[in-house]
DNA sequence: TAGGCCATCTGGTCCT
DNA sequence: AGGACCAGATGGCCTA
């Protein structure tokens, strides 16, 4: 059977391009499938770093992956203080060794922290995107960003209520309180312009 | 072109 | 000790 896997390292433009192109019907379960592939895969052989996360830990350091994968340590872009007494120095050394080496434990564990915080995020994300099947929209609306969908599910959240409290029907409720310009609410947390202009779309029966 | 949004990496902190 | 969670930094894409 072909394993199929997923490398982002290998090829960062790819997971960016997944995530571009993503659709409301995207199924998260296999890109899950393909992390927890990519985390069996610490076992083996490791790629290098990418060129990014290099960069943002020695953003002034002019290192290729080849200098940090088969030559002993040396900073170019970053001069060490003479005046650095000789242990501090040294530490410094051991500390940029670590995350410079191929397959030493360090570069080990930041490597599968990464793919543990990008499933994390998996996760996070798929639950916003089952909230926004919940938060009313207009018909033809582009993606809610996170944001939005937090903000249209507090004020949803707060309308429901209301709606349970007052033992009326949802329509003629909501369109009691259109008729009336909400003066009648005196906790409308959900009397936001975003959520009532989507309220007319909501199918209530 | 600036600003909004987002994914990713990272190191710190907390928890088990 | 290792994993989960978090926030900051960074860079890419998109849109007004």
């Amino acid at each position: 059977m072909e394993e199929m896997f997923f490398d982002f390292d290998q090829d960062p433009t790819a997971d960016f391009a997944f995530w571009g192109q993503m659709d409301p019907n995207f199924q998260f379960q296999p890109q899950l499938d393909n992390i927890l592939l990519d985390c069996h895969s610490l076992t083996g052989q490791l790629s290098p770093w990418s060129s990014f996360a290099c960069q943002s830990v020695f953003p002034d350091a002019q290192l290729t992956l080849t200098d940090l994968d088969s030559q002993p340590l040396q900073l170019e872009g970053a001069e060490l203080d003479s005046s650095l007494a000789a242990d501090e120095a040294h530490e410094l050394n051991n500390r940029l060794q670590c995350g410079l080496v191929p397959n030493h434990p360090y570069k080990v564990q930041r490597h599968a922290a990464n793919i543990r915080e990008r499933k994390r995020m998996l996760s996070i994300n798929s639950a916003f995107e089952e909230l926004r099947s919940y938060v009313p929209t207009f018909p033809y609306e582009k993606r809610l960003s996170k944001i939005d969908t937090l903000r249209l599910a507090i004020a949803y959240i707060a309308l429901l209520r209301e709606i349970l409290l007052s033992g009326c029907d949802p329509k003629s409720y909501v369109d009691e309180c259109m008729k009336n310009g909400y003066k009648n609410q005196t906790n409308a947390i959900w009397n936001t312009s975003d959520l009532t202009a989507r309220l007319s779309w909501v199918k209530w029966d």
